[in-house]
DNA sequence: GAAATTATGTCAGCCTTATTGACATAATTT
DNA sequence: AAATTATGTCAATAAGGCTGACATAATTTC
């Protein structure tokens, strides 16, 4: 019986839960995530293809197998939206030269000109949220984001160039 | 011609676009999301369930019209998810003491463990980073993922209860 | 050189979470 | 009494995942 009765009092930061971190990063992600989705859907396109044609622009040449351990989805799932990005001719697929079995995905100038895109207004965001900051604290934002990956998979960021690479 | 060929240099900070912080949102919202993702599979739910357990649980007594301004989807998409999580017995309707068109929700004991039980890893996973951290980081963070938030969205934030509270 | 393995592609079917539009009911406001 | 409001529900659709099965070509192994 009591088991079934509603419970009246909030949740709060006394239960020992930093709801506050949580929420927020509830909210942030998902402005942050609004501004492509609006791009995109003037292109037809979805989440999927931004991560894919993202990930492709900062690894031209990464084959399929590296990308789906990157975006952690199956062969099938990938397969319709990179048909598309290659069909509409956002990427390219060059057979591998050590392994012609493999195809290096490598972006077209109409496919870093929207990866682009549809960086810059998550990019505008971020500035603007730390012009609101002190000074240090975006390398603390960082940190932080770094040390809420699982330690195993911070390796495959280090991968992403960082830096002028000409 | 020109236009299908491959690109071989990658995107790096040097667009002008800050794919550090991009790239590590993106790598900690996956993380951060995989904990209680995991824990929902044993109960047969998804993410749209945790969500709303998640917010009837800070707001209880919120009326289904509010939840649905929270979450931003149609009252439709939340009709079977809710209806789920009632049956379940996890949440009951109550209905309005002003207007009884109104149903307000309330989690029940049933609710409010699997709530916390949700939080609890996304919690430690937050300590976890902190701990790693700079003292005053926290309060960075916080700053920073606010301010990545529509302003005309962030009054929605204020409302959640942010301490002792009864 | 034959056999096994690997990288990729593709087909078919299913699930979850979201959407829109239409309509029903009950309660409140005008 | 009529209009509006809060909620519930039905039907159809779409995106983006999933699994399993099978095909093909290239490489590796024996």
């Amino acid at each position: 019986m009591t088991d079934a009765d509603p419970i009246k009092t909030p949740l709060t930061l006394d239960d020992g839960v930093d709801f506050a971190i949580i929420e927020h990063l509830f909210f942030a992600y998902r402005d942050f995530t609004a501004d492509p989705d609006a791009i995109l859907d003037e292109y037809g396109f979805g989440r999927a293809h931004h991560r894919v044609l993202h990930f492709v622009n900062r690894l031209p040449g990464l084959t399929v197998a590296e990308l789906l351990e990157v975006l952690r989805i199956t062969k099938q799932s990938l397969a319709r939206v990179l048909k598309q990005l290659i069909d509409d001719g956002y990427i390219v697929q060059i057979p591998g030269p050590r392994d012609r079995r493999q195809r290096e995905l490598y972006p077209t100038q109409k496919g870093r000109d929207l990866a682009l895109a549809l960086a810059l207004p998550q990019s505008r965001r971020i500035r603007a949220a730390l012009e609101e900051a002190e000074p240090g604290d975006s390398a603390a934002v960082e940190r932080f984001l770094r040390a809420m990956v699982n330690p195993e998979l911070r390796a495959q960021m280090d991968k992403l160039p960082n830096g002028r690479s000409k």
